[in-house]
DNA sequence: TACATGACTATCC
DNA sequence: GGGATAGCCATGT
């Protein structure tokens, strides 16, 4: 059973819109809470890869990050770039234009 | 119950 | 600008 800051993540995930990225400080700010490194456990964990956009969540220098799935980070670079998102040496173009801070969900 | 770890972030040099 | 260190909270053993 996942813990209820996983489920939290989850549904934060879920509504990133396609073609927009999110990082883990942004997650948990939504979430109102410090706990960055429990969100990017709980991302790690992710029990449903293709039903949660796990590769939306990035660094918040604008770099990938990681990712545990078939390919690691390349599979994720991959998944990004199908988006409309160009990532370069493992960091991604126009980061802060793609960028998703749940701005318009925060209240 | 207590300790160690982690798909991180921010600060300091 | 780049590398190293400290801080952070939840989870698992």
């Amino acid at each position: 059973m996942p813990t209820p800051l996983q489920k939290r993540v989850y549904d934060a995930l879920k509504m990133i819109p396609r073609g927009k990225v999110t990082t883990y400080g942004a997650i948990a700010r939504y979430l109102n809470t410090r706990a960055v490194r429990a969100v990017a456990t709980a991302v790690g964990k992710n029990p449903d890869a293709p039903s949660v956009p796990c590769h939306r969540v990035v660094l918040a220098d604008g770099r990938v990050g990681n990712y545990s799935g078939s390919g690691g980070v390349a599979t994720k670079t991959e998944l990004l770039t199908e988006e409309g998102i160009t990532v370069r040496a493992g960091r991604i173009v126009a980061f802060e234009a793609h960028l998703y801070t749940f701005e318009n969900e925060s209240c």
